[in-house]
DNA sequence: TCACCCCATATTGTTGACAATATTGATATC
DNA sequence: GATATCAATATTGTCAACAATATGGGGTGA
């Protein structure tokens, strides 16, 4: 978590947000994403409210951008629960993904400076390392997230950073979380962060949004292939 | 807003959600999108919640949710205030919205079954006669948007139906309310429509996802125009 | 045995009061 | 006259009690 939440720090209205609501928000997320709370169980407003130390109103408001984050149903009268990921839901996920970090990628080739590029290929030869020295499934995801970060934030677009770095993320985190018994094919990717790169530091938008494509494409079948060899 | 309306009810939670913050916020929205309460202006709670005769707690609610859909933003003890549509914004949105909507299309024209393609074409005469009989902006625009919304439910993704429908729509109306004075190119518009049913109907997938990029690219720099000569 | 209805219970929705923070305008000082 | 400080005010953040609605179980009747 150490890095990728350096990242969000810079992206999230949320982490500036010291109030109780907003401190909620965050940890009633965190507990999603990393599953303490499982997908699909109920969220009890009361029970979460002493979990938390806090009371209902603020915890009340945090399901609310939770919900408007995805991560969260609800139902009037009701209640609120987790999501439940299923394969389709997985796919169509990343059906957006894929059309967003293109735009992004598509965006930051013509847009990122030569520093913000620098520090792309830095975070690559992190990466690389992490890899190479066996570091585990956790760095090579963090790893992961670092990248596509940064190029988001290079595409210029905040409408576009929010949408992914705030909205869209937290699920995908979510999906590596439940998915985590499942190396993500760390090699190949590395690889395609390399040639993404290439194109990025040559400037070829065209080339960039592909690859992009491609490479977020193909992590959807690596998933989607897994979930259903599975069970 | 009537026809538009109905297909909303279709698509969002909100208005199926009939607790006092569920129609607060829809209240509010409008109120936001159509320019009762003006683009900057701040947000009084106290006075808000007395216009809508509910309490803090539910406007709060509503507030959290209009923050979410990117009409209103909002700083911790300080407030929240309408956002403001600068060139430079509108310009963002409508490339995320380029993207969106160009995977839509490609996916409705791959999935949209023949009932919904005729409904289409039912949409696109209706849009045409209403242009002919010279009755107005006003249902210019509601027929352009039911045309969109058709094309968008049928990409078969309710994620992207959300993110666009939901929440990106919101704001598209806000700037089409606020850029009235200016007749936004109906004929042009009709006939750009006009090609992308004709895409669908051929079931070209590619085809249609250009189209829709070349729809909303030519929308944005029409709007984007107008918006730099006007002042 | 099954289906239905009704009541007790739990949970969500809403409210008004209180606490914490920011804004402001007046005063004092340079 | 300009700037800084501080207090009064307004506004946001939080809480706990109350109201409205849904859930679940026991009982009744077919």
């Amino acid at each position: 978590m150490i890095s990728a939440n350096k990242q969000l720090k810079n992206t999230h209205a949320l982490d500036d947000d010291n109030t109780l609501s907003g401190r909620t928000t965050v940890a009633l997320r965190e507990a999603i994403v990393n599953g303490s709370i499982q997908a699909g169980e109920k969220l009890n407003e009361p029970k979460l409210a002493e979990q938390f130390s806090v009371s209902r109103g603020p915890l009340r408001e945090a399901i609310r951008r939770l919900v408007s984050m995805g991560l969260v149903e609800h139902k009037p009268h009701v209640g609120a629960s987790v999501v439940t990921l299923e394969p389709k839901k997985i796919a169509q996920l990343y059906e957006l993904r894929e059309a967003l970090e293109g735009l992004a990628a598509r965006l930051a080739a013509s847009r990122m400076n030569h520093d913000e590029i620098a520090e792309l290929r830095h975070l690559l030869e992190v990466h690389r390392q992490h890899c190479e020295n066996n570091a585990g499934e956790y760095m090579q995801a963090e790893g992961d997230f670092d990248f596509h970060y940064q190029i988001i934030k290079g595409s210029g677009n905040p409408l576009l950073v929010h949408q992914l770095c705030d909205e869209l993320y937290h699920l995908i985190r979510m999906i590596r979380f439940q998915t985590s018994r499942f190396k993500s094919r760390p090699k190949r990717a590395l690889i395609e962060h390399e040639q993404l790169l290439f194109a990025l530091e040559n400037r070829d938008p065209e080339l960039a949004e592909l690859l992009m494509r491609r490479h977020i494409s193909r992590a959807k079948h690596s998933i989607i292939e897994f979930l259903s060899t599975e069970e």
